[in-house]
DNA sequence: TCGTTGATTGCACTCAGTGGCATCACCGTA
DNA sequence: TACGGTGATGCCACTGAGTGCAATCAACGA
């Protein structure tokens, strides 16, 4: 007999992110997620450090996709090429069949501040893995860090970009674009 | 008569950073904070949004200075290099007589992920507000969003190495030294 | 058969942050 | 001089996030 239904992290994580659609953020509580999951309130806890990280869950996969692209950019490429050519490739792969699904999450993001805050944490954190890729692949401390921040910039220009009504572009593009955009103004 | 000991902000700001560099930010309540001030903890309420603001108060002050320096670089002058002579300027204006004070402040929130996460949110209402003087300037916006996270990335390196104990120095020397690291990298 | 492991539960607790209302020196004005 | 408005402060009660601890009990391995 089993004692529990299985995935628990799966059913909490889908039960936050509809109730967050339908209610927003901040007037939904951890213990209506639990509720909707079919779980206890501590349990969510087990699960997710707080009630914003569920937003984010999988962003650390991205992140070391990411910067495994960039470790595989042929050693001559300048730093900030390199970034931005592990950005579009890991973009092809990471989002592109997802586009519905993000637009959706954009909108709770932007509806609050909790979780605007926490989205600039993330960005950091995939600006030092950026970074660290760039630092093993020979570039200076300084050098790597600004190019690592200066390509997560272009990425979420291209993001906002991708998730436009109507945009019919790939991520890929729009980050190339807004590379170009950079380089020659 | 007078009702009240006058400056409750200042008393507040005052009474928190010396809790928070003795206990750390989150050993320490709101109420002991209101208390060393002889206050009521709601009042702490009413002068800061919550119990992270105290530790970035002003910090909205000198985004403004950096960018109306931004906005008097000269015409020519292309975005990157207007955003960092930007920073450059104000540094010295805002920082350079400051270290032990922001050693300290670094200590307090080198020591609280909370901390962490708010100051990411002070990053990014830089960058923003880099990215809209760069913008009146004519900087097309991909461009200049890209501008002011690349430059803020240079000034927090470069803020790095200036609070490095032995450090003799002035930040705008290290912003510039970050600066061309990334341009020759 | 039996001891261990690990996911889940339940409870009690601290503390951040909020809403609403009361207080009352101070200030401008009649 | 009187008076009504303003705004900083205080008090109380409340919600909800997050934590520490101990109990439960199927599953698993020896």
């Amino acid at each position: 007999m089993v004692r529990w239904e299985p995935d628990a992290y799966g059913r909490l994580r889908d039960a936050a992110l509809s109730l967050f659609v339908e209610q927003g953020f901040e007037k939904t509580t951890v213990a209506q997620i639990a509720e909707r999951a079919g779980l206890n309130r501590r349990t969510f806890f087990h699960h997710f450090a707080d009630k914003r990280e569920v937003v984010f869950a999988g962003q650390l996969a991205s992140d070391d996709l990411i910067a495994t692209e960039i470790r595989a950019q042929p050693s001559g490429t300048d730093p900030l090429h390199a970034a931005v050519a592990g950005l579009m490739l890991a973009s092809d792969t990471l989002y592109e069949r997802y586009r519905e699904g993000a637009i959706q999450l954009g909108a709770v993001i932007a509806a609050s501040p909790e979780l605007q805050e926490r989205e600039m944490v993330k960005r950091a954190t995939l600006a030092d893995a950026i970074a660290a890729a760039l630092r093993d692949r020979g570039t200076s401390d300084a050098a790597a860090v600004v190019s690592g921040w200066a390509a997560v910039a272009m990425f979420f220009v291209a993001r906002n970009r991708w998730n436009q009504p109507g945009n019919q572009r790939p991520l890929s593009d729009l980050i190339d674009e807004a590379h170009k955009e950079f380089l020659t103004a």
